[in-house]
DNA sequence: GCGAAAGCTGACCACATGGTCAAGAATCAA
DNA sequence: TTGATTCTTGACCATGTGGTCAGCTTTCGC
């Protein structure tokens, strides 16, 4: 029997941690630009400073590669959705929601088109996270939304809509950053127009939907920790 | 000298115009699927029910195809791009914005995930075009909300990322169609939900920017001809 | 220092790619 | 009917594709 059993995606020698680490920084670069079909090993190769037989030794196949690049966006993804209530202050919330979504396209842009690029071609590998997981996560959160409307905290707008406005306005950046960049005439975004593209959305998602503030109650324990 | 001097595009038998409409038609969907790299020649051919050697005898190349469906994706986004002026009434140019932006990605979905495409890929194609033409259009409009944040019909928000705002949350619903159907759990969105959205955007956008109707002027011509 | 495991890679394969071309078929103005 | 123009298309080409494999070197636990 060998040492090792489990062909877990956790262990490896440094070796095969370095090098998978190149590959899939060079993966997600040449997917992000090409999409799947349009992408080639040779290419991923070449930007890992590897040759192509090397990169089919770790991972296997395009496919598997490519599945396993959108695997690890998804954990990213999923890093950002903690559980909220209704008991929650909606504009602290929202806030916090169009911050983090927004950090994901300031951390990892290649990442972000990668998922964009799968979704624009049909979603051929993701279908069923898209109407499974992922739909069920929006509807726990639609429910808070409806909640906070009937509490009288919001407009009732419809939350779905509310959560595509959302992931729309700050997924933008990264996907359309060529165009983004283009039209301001940069060559880059810095961190201050990030954070005043962050402070714009947000001033324009709550005030647009009405948000207000809910009665403080004293006897809030997380208040209590809070300060 | 042959009777036709010029290739314009305009002109042609109808022999080459219905099969010129045929492989665009195929072609815009095969491209916005796959990107350019990723799209095969073949494959149009076949959604076009020709062979492939005619889809090059028509168009040239695989590049002047692309192009040429660029260009054409290019005019029906100018079309919509009427001139503006600070007289007008804020709310009433934003929601004519919106609508006629949320229109395009209504009836053009495949022509707007090509344009998706080509900018996620960096843009190879419409480089100067972004920074170019397009710019200009932005500055315009840009200069035009700058002018009535001040004179107070709306706030001091930057045109820019305004326009972005838009232009983002309109076009998601072409280009993450995959995504919102799967969430949505429809096959298909329906005219009444274009309509819901397309409120619900103008509404968080013109409350979210504080918009105020401009004074009545009785004087108006504009005003005169209306009713 | 040994032996097994892991890592490495050029040669190679079947197939698909964009593009060319020549020769025939259909169309159309006169 | 004729002659020119347009249209059609299968055969073909050089190149690139994802993937396999055998044989080599390196690493590493003992």
């Amino acid at each position: 029997m060998a040492k090792v059993d489990n062909i877990s995606e956790q262990e490896g020698g440094a070796i095969r941690r370095r090098n998978e680490r190149a590959i899939l920084a060079a993966a997600e670069r040449v997917f992000a630009r090409h999409g799947y079909r349009g992408a080639s090993l040779q290419e991923i190769a070449e930007q890992a400073g590897l040759p192509k037989s090397n990169v089919l030794y770790y991972m296997g196949s395009k496919r598997k590669l490519y599945v396993r690049l959108l695997e690890r966006m998804m954990e990213r993804w999923n890093a950002m959705l903690d559980d909220i209530s209704p008991e929650d202050d909606p504009a602290e919330v929202l806030s916090a929601f169009i911050r983090s979504k927004m950090q994901i396209s300031r951390r990892h842009p290649e990442g972000s088109r990668l998922f964009a690029s799968e979704i624009l071609g049909g979603a051929p590998f993701l279908q069923e996270y898209l109407s499974g997981e992922l739909r069920d996560w929006v509807q726990s959160r639609a429910a808070v939304f409806r909640e906070w409307a009937d509490r009288g905290l919001m407009d009732p707008v419809d939350p779905i809509w509310l959560i595509f406005l959302i992931w729309s306005s700050t997924q933008h950046y990264a996907d359309f950053e060529a165009q983004v960049l283009g039209i301001t005439g940069r060559d880059a975004l810095s961190d201050e127009d990030l954070e005043k593209i962050t402070e714009f959305l947000t001033r324009v998602v709550i005030k647009g939907c009405g948000v207000r503030h809910p009665a403080p109650r004293a006897e809030d324990p997380a208040t209590l920790t809070e300060r």
